[in-house]
Parts: structure tokens; C-alpha cells; sequence
DNA sequence: GCCAAAAAAGACAGCGTTGTCATTTCTGGT
DNA sequence: ACCAGAAATGACAACGCTGTCTTTTTTGGC
């Protein structure tokens, strides 16, 4: 079943065909109608290899991803596969977990491969410096979701996670809170840092002292959590409240009080970041900060698309960033402080 | 940069070239040298589209998914890439929610575009009979993971979901409970029924009677999860464990628990399945059953590249499939129940 | 050292599309 | 009815590789 077949069923040369398959110009309707009727007739459908070979291009994108969160990437899949599929696309799933160096080889031989026609970079990947130099050296069009520092030439989507963790902190002093713990991310992920940042400017503003007792170091995961609540929470004189940089370890936090004996939020307040499933899952459900990573990786993907059809061209009048708005959700594992 | 560039640079002709990319006999170990340095020193690497074109293969694996929980599909990936990524494979991602009728089409119309030179089908996809059938006179080679049934002339590689669940029921009540509430699975997914089986069986074989005011139709999320708990709990004799088909249900059973003030193990027990990350989340962590996703998707995905190595011929003396080792993961969610 | 057979290397077409350019068919102003 | 120019269509090479078949080189038994 080839595009001759298709040309021969309708009755035209298979460049008119050709034309109707790609949305081009100058057919006439009556002649672009038949030629719909032969391809559904002959249930035909374009070989991929055979116009990525012509045209240079492969109908491939490219997902990069070293993340630890299942729930994250499968947001983000099934984003960017909305968006992919809408335009005739597909993706590429690639995992690339070795450290800079390497992984930046790793990433351009499998682009070189594959011919992707461009590629998603999540984080810690879009933290990645050596591959976005790559990718740049390599005019290799991409989009980088929440990455840590915003310029103009690149394309990206992000949330404010600066304002959306000081709103958090905000959020836990106005209930009465002033010893607050931060159980800081992976320091790999650049949006760790960033709301490492959100949390202090709340506290100074709030004319808090930053403690550094009340800081510890986390790794985005359940046991890091747990690591870090034990650190925090065996101080004499500890905090009422904890904010950790995501889900998992707040609900790592919230096991270790269970362990500890120390009844949340009746004694401690706990807050979360991410709005994963873990959120509604723990006892007392999470406070949290919701992210719309769907969304965001629709539009990362859609914004991606655009640059790739008009490669080049066009570059002004056409948007090159979203921000997208996050919710703070309120559950039950915040209230006010008991009295002392 | 192209297999002409290496060709000159090796002082051979394409052809040669050719045939060290694709380990073909007969050529010199002292020319296969010189090609590979030129490889090198050019930093070629093929492209996939030419020679998909040549070959009329893609290099390409498709994973079909439509399944609720990431981490599952994490594993699955992780696994298959791996594997792929060994073989010089690459891995497309394709969501299929469609309803059975659709879906095959779907799913068809992307091997055809794509011309993927094999599918892995997960749960729920790999128990539509629609999408098999259509795989099979199509002759495109697949796998299947945990199908519901199983087939001589099939691949697939799965994990013995009944016997798991009779373990997990049995070792309830050998802690001595009689009234054991059961949470089936979503009842598109073959192995939801394949678990309940073996709930039944343990109560058969301990001569226990199995009552339908003990057993409630889950959908495999937390939500149902408590909906579930809600009916189950609120009879006047109520369960004193309840087994849910996955850890997702059993959080939920927890949580709704935890909000009548039920205590848990103490009043109840909780059993989940699958051992996803939540299991050991939930207050008490859950006493679950592990499976092996990675591992079975690697083999999933081994299975199939040998197949499509060997297109066609020696059939025999090839493994069509691969059973794996569950293990019973013993937590705090379960204990003896108490006198009444 | 010769020859047949095996091993190694090469020439060339062809995979199914699109890009380029040539040709035909329309269109509207006279 | 005629013509210029635009619109629609078509012919054909080219994309980078592999399959098939041919030619060259090597091998080993005498």
C-alpha cells in the first residue's frame, strides 16, 4: 500500500497526493476530495521512514526525562502525546540518567539517530547545561519545562515556583507559625532551589529569622524525608511546622511524626509541593501546592510544534514562553500551632 | 555526514560499510577496524529513516498503554528501554483510551504510519481481543504483559496473579481472620478477575464462606478505594481485613478507616497488591504483594526483539514466555484481630 | 605453484516519499 | 475569442541506506 496505489485509485500523479497528505496549496478542492476518498478507500496511510528520508524530517519527538516521579512524567507523557498526536506526531521516550558529560553524548547520539525533529527536556534534564549548549550548537529546535534560569532565545513553560513556595510559607506563618523547617529538594533540580528561595524571602519578609537548624538538606524522596524529619524533629527545641520541597518527603515527614508520636497537625504542621496522588493519599491528607503539569506539557509540546513548522521563519509574533498558574490546596496536615 | 563519508574515510565501499553497522559475516577484522575508526573519527551514526526505508524495518518498539497508575508504567518503561536501548531499539509511546471497537483502529493506524517493528501491550491493552486479533492477522510481532489468558502461540511474560492473591489471603487468616472483605479490580483488566480467583480459592480451601456482602467492585483508584471501605465498613458485622486488588484501593480503605476511627491493624487489617511506592506511604504501611515491573518489562521487551531478530525462522528452541516470582511483603497494616 | 571453492568486497538498483522544475489548465480583462 | 498570468498538476531526480548479484581476493588440498 503506497502513495502509487493512492495516485492510481484517484487518478492523479503522485505528487497531487502527495500535496493533499501534506496540506499544501493549489489543489483543487474536487481533486483533494477524491483523493481523501482513494486513501480512505485503500485505508492508506504515508510511510514515515519513507517521508522522513525525503524531507528531512522525522514526525518524531524526542522526551527526555531522568525524573524520580512516576506520577510527573506520566503528566507529562500524556501532555505531550495530546498535543503530538494532534499534529501527526510522535514521541520518543528516552531515558538519560548519567551524569553531564556523558549523558549530554548520550542525548546528541540519540538525536543523531533518530532524527527527531525536536526534543522536551524535563527537569533535572532542562537544568542540564552541557545538553542545552549542545542543542543549541546543534540548531536543534526545543522546549525545556520549568528550567532555572529564563531567556529570551529559548523556548520553555514554567510555573512560578519562587511565588508559589513563599505563598506557602506565608500561608503557615499566618496561621501562627514561626519556627517553620524546610526540607530543601534535589540539588540537582534547579526549581528545588528556587523554592528553597520562595520560602526564605517569606520568612524575611515576615522579619523571621532564617535558621539554619531548621534547614536540611533532602533528595526529593520518601526516605530523604524521613532522613530529614528525624534531623529536624529530634532538636530540643523543634519546629511546629515543616515545609518540604515536595510530596514525598513531606509525606515521609508525616510517617516519621506517626514514628515519633507526635500527632499532625496537632503538633506539628506539615506542607508538601507538587500536588501528587501521595497528597490525598497520606493521613492527614496534604497541604500542598498544585502544579497543572498536563497543561504545562501541552503547551510545552504545542509551543515546540509551532517553532517546527515554521523552522526559521517567522520567529518574531510567535510566543516563545508560558507561565502557568499554580493552587495552593489546603488539607488537613496544616492548622494553627498548639499554645506552648 | 552520511555512510558515503565513512566509506571514503575507510577507503571502502558503502556496502562494506554496511556491513559492519549491521554485524554481517564476511568481512576482514582488519577492514571491520578501519571502518569502525572512521565511524569514530566522523562521529557518524545511521539514520534510522534510510535505513528503515531499505530494510522495511523501523527500529522501533511500540508501547501501547493505557493504564491508571504511573508508577507501573515507569517500571514498564524503564524495563522496556533498557532493553531497547541494548538492542540499538528505540521506544514509542502511544495511549490507547479509547473503547475496544476504536482503539484496535487507533492502534493499527499508528503501526501503519509508523511501521514499528513490534508492540508491547500492557494491562488493560493486552486483554482486548479486538487489538490481538488485529495484531495477529496483520503478522506484527507482540508481546503481551500479564495477559488473562495464555496462549502456546503467544508472548507474553506474566506473574501468577492467582496464586499471589490465595498467599496473601491465606497468610490473613492464618493471623486468624474469618470475615476477610475482598476490593476487586477494575473490570476491564484481566488480572483483577485472575486476583479475586485466588482470593476465593484460599477461602475455599480454609472452608470459609465466601459472602457477596463482603466483597465490593473496585476501579483500581483510591477513590473507589473509599467507596468501597465505605460500604464494606458500614455493615453491622463488619470485615475484620479487607484485601484490596491494589495498593491504590487499599490507601483508600486506609484513609476511610482512619476517618471512622477504625484503627488500623488493631480493628482492621489492610492487605494491598502491586507494592507501588504508596504502600509504604500509607499510615500503617501497607502489607502488599511485589511484582517485578522492571524486570518483567525488560524480559517483555527481550522476548520481542529475539522474535523479531529471528523473523519468522526457528521458531522453536525460542522462549514465547517468561513467569516471574511475586514476593509477600509483610507491613504493619496487618495483625492477628482482635477478641471480640 | 595451481585450481576450485570459500571468503571478502563492490556495483547498482530500489525502498516510498518530497523538492524542483516543467507543463497543462484555468481565469479574467480585453 | 485571445492572451498573460496564476493556479493546478505532473515528471523525475534525490534522500541514505540495504538487498541482490557480481567481481575480486584469499584459502587450502594436491
Amino acid at each position: 500500500m503506497t502513495i502509487t496505489d493512492v495516485a492510481r485509485e484517484a487518478d492523479v500523479a503522485i505528487k497531487t497526493v502527495s500535496r493533499v497528505l501534506n496540506n499544501e496549496a493549489n489543489v483543487k478542492t474536487a481533486t483533494r476530495d477524491r483523493v481523501l476518498k482513494a486513501i480512505k478507500a485503500l485505508n492508506y496511510s504515508p510511510n514515515l521512514a519513507a517521508r522522513g528520508l525525503a524531507s528531512n524530517r522525522s514526525f518524531l519527538i524526542g522526551l527526555l526525562y531522568d525524573n524520580p516521579s512516576p506520577h510527573y512524567m506520566n503528566g507529562v507523557q500524556l501532555g505531550a502525546l495530546a498535543s503530538c498526536r494532534a499534529e501527526g506526531f510522535h514521541l520518543l521516550v528516552e531515558i538519560c540518567t548519567e551524569e553531564t558529560a556523558d549523558s549530554a553524548h548520550q542525548i546528541l547520539s540519540m538525536i543523531a539517530q533518530t532524527r527527531v525533529d525536536g526534543v522536551i527536556l524535563t527537569p533535572p534534564v532542562s537544568d542540564n547545561i552541557v545538553v542545552l549548549k549542545a542543542l543549541e550548537r546543534d540548531a536543534i529546535p526545543h522546549v525545556l519545562i520549568a528550567p532555572p534560569r529564563h531567556r529570551d532565545d529559548m523556548l520553555f513553560v514554567h510555573m512560578d515556583d519562587r511565588r508559589a513556595a513563599y505563598e506557602m510559607t506565608s500561608f503557615l506563618i499566618s496561621l501562627g507559625h514561626r519556627r517553620i523547617g524546610f526540607i530543601k529538594g534535589h540539588p540537582k533540580h534547579g526549581a528545588a532551589k528556587t523554592r528553597f528561595l520562595g520560602f526564605r524571602d517569606a520568612l524575611k519578609d515576615h522579619r523571621i529569622e532564617v535558621k539554619n537548624t531548621l534547614i536540611s538538606q533532602g533528595y526529593f524522596s520518601f526516605e530523604s524525608g524521613v532522613t530529614s524529619a528525624k534531623e529536624l524533629l529530634k532538636q530540643r527545641h523543634r519546629p511546629s511546622a515543616i515545609f518540604a520541597a515536595n510530596d514525598d518527603m513531606a509525606a515521609g515527614v508525616i510517617a516519621t511524626a506517626h514514628k515519633m508520636g507526635i500527632s499532625v497537625p496537632g503538633d506539628l504542621s506539615v506542607a508538601g509541593f507538587d500536588d501528587t496522588p501521595v497528597a490525598s493519599l497520606t493521613w492527614p491528607p496534604l497541604t500542598t501546592i498544585r502544579q497543572p503539569i498536563v497543561e504545562m506539557a501541552t503547551a510545552a509540546a504545542d509551543l515546540l510544534l509551532a517553532r517546527i513548522r515554521h523552522r526559521g521563519r517567522r520567529t518574531t509574533a510567535m510566543p516563545c514562553s508560558q507561565q502557568f498558574q499554580f493552587e495552593l490546596v489546603v488539607r488537613a496536615s496544616t492548622a494553627s500551632p498548639r499554645r506552648r
